[in-house]
DNA sequence: TGTACATCAGTGAACGCGCGTTCACTGATGTAC
DNA sequence: TGTACATCAGTGAACGCGCGTTCACTGATGTAC
């Protein structure tokens, strides 16, 4: 099968697109190279002309699903500001759907497992989502946008892990709340809280 | 080997124990039945006069480490007040220590993915922590609370999982600065914030 | 235009390994005589 | 007090299975003639 030099790249970006969501549902462990490559439409042998490792595969998922969720998150802070991104990352669709989400949310524990090369990218595309938070504060401030961003991910995870679905909720709502609330002090300079 | 009624007892604790340090340190799916029990000094196949599945060690680990963790953020509480536990539990040996520290930190998503009584055992937990935190606060507030555990583990996670170590630190330290801003508009009433 | 061929994306059998779980067994010890 | 025995915590071989990875191969297609 000779194809045209695109097809191979199209079949590289499905894997890379399966692999992000399932990862992202099932965890990192949980997902086989097999049954993903399956999943993708094809036999396991051709995974390894395609990447390096496993590894390589989770480093570029990864990547892949922050920058979706980067360019989604700026769309949505383009259109309503910081408070809808606040209100859009804790919406309980989200947390309903880790396959389709942000990946600090769905993966931040078992990231921190794994190899210094996927550590690193996962800090780089969280660099830029911090960035883009701390633009969009009334009075741009890193410390500020990293504890919203904090708040964000331990929101959705305690709401995803516990089995209470009234607790579920609280923790989100709770989780904007804060996070407002935090926009709301940096708007007002209350530094001295 | 007939022993007296108490070593079994101990046996198990000390499975647990070494279960939960472990699976804190190295994630749920990477700790296997015969290498843990090899670990606690004995052979896998007693392994199930023990616990009916791996499933039940799971749900046993969480809930003697979140009691531990409990335990301890209650003398810490009580000594230093609220704005110690913050200060205590974000310190950086809690960050680089993942198996001695709190359950919910280390493995929130992966509970998210295991089994309804884990996830239950978890949540009644997850509960006395925040009601914990609540009791604390100069005024007594479930959703003030629940924030503030929400951006306490959203930055432990953040910061063990990003390569950078000085934004490692900063991610610790702005969790810090915004949790015991949530303490003092608390204290303030600043509702209308 | 028609044909022969080189390319290479994808195939599928095979590798050693560790997984969770089962089970017939062992042997040190508390207890009954 | 001394001995025979029942108990049962712990042993270790074995199960089928899926894991990540390797590799000799296939065969459709773009290209050179």
């Amino acid at each position: 099968m000779r194809y045209d030099k695109s097809h191979k790249e199209t079949t590289h970006r499905r894997v890379v697109e399966t692999a992000s969501a399932r990862f992202q549902k099932e965890g990192l462990d949980s997902v086989g190279v097999a049954n993903l490559m399956k999943d993708a439409g094809l036999t396991h042998g051709g995974f390894y002309s395609h990447f390096p490792s496993k590894e390589a595969l989770i480093e570029e998922a990864i990547v892949s699903s922050m920058e979706a969720t980067f360019a989604r998150l700026c769309r949505v802070a383009e259109d309503g500001g910081i408070e809808e991104f606040i209100r859009y990352y804790l919406r309980p669709g989200h947390r309903d759907h880790p396959e389709k989400g942000c990946a600090a949310a769905a993966l931040a524990a078992e990231i921190a497992r794994h190899s210094k090369p996927t550590r690193a990218a996962f800090t780089e595309k969280t660099r830029k989502l911090i960035s883009l938070i701390e633009a969009r504060l009334p009075k741009p401030d890193a410390a500020t946008a990293r504890a919203i961003f904090a708040t964000l991910v331990g929101a959705i995870q305690l709401s995803r892990a516990v089995s209470d679905s009234k607790l579920s909720d609280k923790m989100l709502e709770a989780g904007e709340t804060a996070a407002l609330s935090l926009v709301r002090m940096n708007r007002a300079d209350l530094r001295f809280l």
